[in-house]
DNA sequence: ACAGTATATACATTCTAGAGTATGTTAGCT
DNA sequence: AGCTAACATACTCTAGAATGTATATACTGT
């Protein structure tokens, strides 16, 4: 099984997750909207079902898939400590929330 | 050259860059910290140099690698459209800045 | 029962990243 | 000048992912 990183590093599969954000699709559907035959795109949907990106919801023949937040958000979570780098905010961060504050206090 | 994604999608890659979040390292370190051999990691470093991920900066035979917050930045910004799949909140935002005002106002 | 639709999977093929080994290169030291 | 240290790169090999084609499965409507 690919890991969350191997999964996201294929403009493709990057593609689908990004057409979901707007609700459940099908595979017919997908297949259309980014121009690959429908092969393709069960195995990429496989690939996102088993990593946990997506869910599937049976519908007589159709298929929906839906998107789910866990693998996203433990990617948010890895990047998360590098933050400071490019808002050089954090060591200061402290000391505004006490600006704040005071402004606040002598209104 | 390997995307982004490509990129963090090795595990070895990504603990390079988690090493790299105290300061600058050596190849030699580095090599040594994650037990490999140097010629890999200076191919893994190489990578991660022409993605942008780090930069070199020489020191007689030394090579000093530090990290660069561009493509980690990228990951945080690619990723921040879902984050309210996991934090409930946006569509509540709105309004919850509208209460703290109005508290604020009627103290 | 039959035909058509929607999707999944098996199979064969191609391609490329990753690893190991050997070698090249540059700098410092005696 | 010769030797060693630190690193980069060229080369070869292998494993596995991605793709296309063909086929299997499941459901609907007539």
């Amino acid at each position: 099984m690919l890991s969350i990183f191997e999964v996201l590093s294929l403009p493709a599969r990057r593609e689908i997750i990004e057409r979901l954000r707007d609700g459940p699709k099908s595979v017919g559907e997908l297949a259309d909207e980014l121009g690959v035959g429908q092969p393709v795109m069960s195995k990429h949907l496989r690939v996102l079902r088993d990593s946990g990106f997506v869910t599937v919801r049976a519908d007589a023949q159709r298929r929906w898939y839906e998107l789910r937040p866990e693998p996203l958000r433990e990617v948010a979570e890895w990047v998360e400590p590098y933050r400071w780098m490019w808002e050089g905010r954090l060591d200061r961060l402290g000391e505004r929330l006490d600006a704040m504050r005071d402004e606040e206090e002598n209104r």
